[in-house]
DNA sequence: TAATATAGGACTGTTAAAGTCTGATTTATG
DNA sequence: CATAAATCAGACTTTAACAGTCCTATATTA
């Protein structure tokens, strides 16, 4: 319960990885999922994923992989798992996907006092950035 | 990703129901699944879980029924997920499982870093109590 | 043009969450 | 004392999300 999923676990590990070495060095998916043992395949598709959003740089053909692209001060973990799970860290339901998502939203008393909750986490989120996981 | 559990949504309506009224009132698992609508079954067996942990005291047979036997001041959220999952709400699989969960745990580079992560929620869900939810 | 890399999508397998069912036990009450 | 209403306990099924795999297309270097 409330684990952070592969993914996402994955992506932190490639991007801390990226933000040990000099900005603008280029790693294969290849080599980060064998440094770390790591699935090729679905880290692959989460690097894609963090190229789409501009947080890692992505060359194409032999040669090529992937750069970090922002500084890691810039990239933070509430950042990651949008891009990674497309959408945000939430605790209830109904607070991603909306009232129609939960059969209870009608008569559910606890969904205005988990704000608070969900507020703290997302600043918890929000305020750690790839530069504090180096 | 990182929502409550059902059954703990279900746990924290039921007891936010008690704590809205007199304390030591009697509710049987029937009428409180009624009143928001949730599957009798599943809020049955939370209602055993938090009484074998002394968070509602139960009374069998007919007449029968739970009620809060803590100030609702002194129940964290913290304890109710871990009575209701038996487990502690981590953000790491080898948190709660060991070192032998996780293939990855050799070369795991973010572990060390996602304790401070841990610690930050930790203190959020022992801070909020069932008092702030009614 | 061959080799190597990313890109994208479809697909399968696995597991945990959610829900259901059955039967036993307890106890107030007529 | 019999009945009804409730908790207690566990097994079971269903569902859906997660994790992982596979295949093909495209880009780029050498
Ligand atoms: S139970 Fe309440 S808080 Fe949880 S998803 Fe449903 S409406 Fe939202
Ligand atoms: S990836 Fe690292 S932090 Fe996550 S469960 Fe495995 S060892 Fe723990």
């Amino acid at each position: 319960m409330l684990q952070l999923s592969k993914k996402v676990e994955y992506g932190l590990i490639a991007l801390r990885h990226m933000a040990m070495k000099p900005m603008g060095q280029v790693f294969t998916a290849k080599e980060l999922a064998k440094e770390y043992d790591m699935p090729y395949d679905l880290l692959a598709k989460v690097l894609q994923k963090l190229a789409r959003h501009g947080i890692v740089a992505s060359l194409q053909g032999v040669r090529g992989g992937y750069a970090l692209a922002k500084k890691p001060t810039e990239v933070t973990v509430s950042l990651i798992i949008r891009v990674i799970e497309e959408e945000r860290p939430m605790v209830a339901e109904c607070y991603t996907d909306g009232p129609a998502s939960c059969y209870l939203f009608g008569n559910c008393t606890i969904r205005k006092p988990l704000g608070k909750l969900q507020r703290n986490l997302n600043v918890l989120f929000d305020t750690m950035t790839v530069q504090e996981i180096v």
